[in-house]
DNA sequence: GGGCGTTTCCAAAGCGCTTTGGATAAATGA
DNA sequence: TCATTTATCCAAAGCGCTTTGGAAACGCCC
């Protein structure tokens, strides 16, 4: 059913539905309920190609899946990310559209979802060192919000991030308070800009004790279960084997705390265990007692603030770039313990 | 740009313009390659609202996200999924509008999405024993596909699902074969039609060898690894514990195996363990030799079966509905081994 | 009854494209 | 050379909505 149809059926004009339906205050509040009510009962919606054509505004959030090598890896992360988001975008009206890079790349994409005029906005995820994509949005002036942060990008752009290096700086500190000295890194890859900021907080905290950073110890993949069981096999085979390793991953960590049961350790209390957990859904740290000691934030969350700072921004186009820098909180779990002394 | 700029900026009128971008057949190539290499060169994209206004097709294939309980998990294997569905979708010129399921239902949300004219068909995840989704969107009229089945559901509709009655079936043989005889089956929320066809399989095969099945040994929740990990405490610590365990999913396999572990068993000798695995591309199970023996069949490429499917039906509206089963393999992993004898 | 503010209606333009019918121009064949 | 095909152009309608200007209807007050 169109508007017109609608109008016909109801005895309403067309102009007084549009406006009754979109809360322009020059309808009464009678015949608003009235024009709603049957709105429902006659199961009419505006056409959304209509209403966005004459309006201009399309009512979605652009989404980009990256560039498509056959078995490149999803991110874990992404459908909590995009649930949080999804919350909010419900809440304000707005619905997610997600378009997956071409291979003539990713730039080309966003500058097609904007040249389409298919899109509102858009949310940039998981930014590398010098990610080139906040150059391009910037230049098509089209709002946008990336969730992590990009060094090296001097532009100013908004960002929602967790503190990443004060997070991993804690994590480090609190293995070193219980006597631990050789703790492994398990990162994720370095291009990444997350992974690039995590390191230096573990850097940072142990050059604050007088320790050198031992590149031997440290790691720098995509964060799956069997690289962190290969490493840490691989180390622990050393001849001094690190007695604690900071995780970039739950996933991850999972595969370490195998390859410590292989090798008759005990996890908490032979070697020790700190890993990130971004509080998916279903991948919880245990239950009421967190299986694995952790930096925890809550990736949903992101999302949710993600979206709101993103509608906020198309709502007035001319505002300054927000920031949102978000603390993680350090659980304690059953995977850490003081430093085993030396037989 | 629109098409009046772009079509003076070149001098070449709009309508050659636009059938030389949509292929129509009486415009020379010349003209065409001409046409679509300025546009490249100016960046003009035909504005997507207005086309779809104009063709009654919005080239937007819909996906609901299940109503909002806040905490509600998010199905693990979605991202992936996604994935191999947009894969299909960039190729064939579409994009996916994802939409969360309000407060008010998910027939609701889909009711709205199709008066609003917003997508052309729609992706059906996750389908319950008797899903009445199925019935809402056959009533709209809408070309649909399901991932998965929905017992008890008599309207012909089209799907793509695992065989799951048989890849249990095949997984407990297997565990039977070695010798074992108390199987724990670990599996996901009976609500779900997939859990009902896996321990039909568990049942039936069980069955065959004239084992009653004994429902001390069946559990069914939510596959986190926190599942996995108490109920195999649990399990393990009864007076007459299981020695093998079939496992819904490879994340619930991983708590299985932390519980195991813990008790002080090993693995694939004192208890085996049968799973799922989806094949996720962050959730690896193994490199080369498999961790876990397994039940595989990738999400991924079900998605991109879906999506195609999906799109010919968009093209073909009064073809009957199509259906795809497909097989899981069974892949042979470190996580099995014949019965422990009897002390 | 006149005047006034409020509410509704009507008609039409405009959003940017596709699609159609008919005209025009250029290339081809007899 | 004229008729015929082929390629392009022009003008306009239509997709379903929003938005505007101006007119009409309504209730209310003095």
């Amino acid at each position: 059913m169109n508007l017109k149809e609608f109008s016909q059926k109801i005895g309403i004009s067309q102009t007084t539905i549009s406006r009754a339906l979109n809360g322009y205050p020059e309808v009464s509040d009678a015949t608003r309920r009235k024009v709603e009510e049957a709105a429902i009962r006659h199961n009419y919606s505006p056409n959304v190609r209509a209403k966005s054509l004459a309006t201009g505004r399309s009512m979605l959030i652009g989404h980009v899946i990256p560039a498509a090598n056959t078995h490149e890896m999803v991110n874990p992360i992404f459908g909590d990310f995009l649930a949080g988001a999804s919350h909010t975008y419900t809440q304000r009206g707005y619905d997610m559209l997600i378009s997956r890079a071409t291979d003539a790349g990713e730039a080309k994409t966003y500058r097609d979802l904007i040249a389409k005029a298919a899109v509102d906005g858009i949310v940039v995820q998981g930014p590398s060192v010098n990610d080139p994509r906040i150059a391009v949005l910037t230049d098509l002036g089209i709002p946008f919000v990336v969730h992590g942060r990009a060094s090296q990008v001097d532009v100013p752009y908004s960002w929602v991030d967790v503190n990443n290096r004060q997070s991993f700086k804690r994590a480090t500190d609190f293995l070193l308070d219980l006597g631990h000295r050789r703790i492994a890194l398990l990162n994720g890859l370095e291009t990444m800009d997350f992974a690039q900021r995590r390191r230096q907080g573990y850097e940072e905290s142990l050059g604050a004790r007088g320790i050198a950073a031992d590149t031997g110890l440290m790691r720098s993949a995509e964060m799956t279960e069997t690289y962190g069981y290969f490493e840490t096999r691989a180390l622990l085979a050393q001849d001094a084997p690190p007695t604690a390793f900071l995780v970039a991953s739950l996933i991850t960590a999972n595969g370490v705390a195998r390859a410590i049961a292989e090798a008759g350790l005990v996890i908490g209390k032979d070697v020790s265990v700190v890993t990130h957990d971004d509080d998916l859904s279903y991948l919880p740290n245990g239950s009421d007692i967190p299986v694995f000691t952790a930096t925890r934030s809550s990736v949903r969350e992101a999302g949710r603030i993600v979206a709101d700072m993103l509608i906020d921004a198309i709502g007035q186009p001319h505002k300054a770039p927000q920031t949102v820098l978000l603390e993680a909180e350090l659980v304690v779990g059953q995977s850490t313990g003081s430093a085993p002394h030396k037989g």
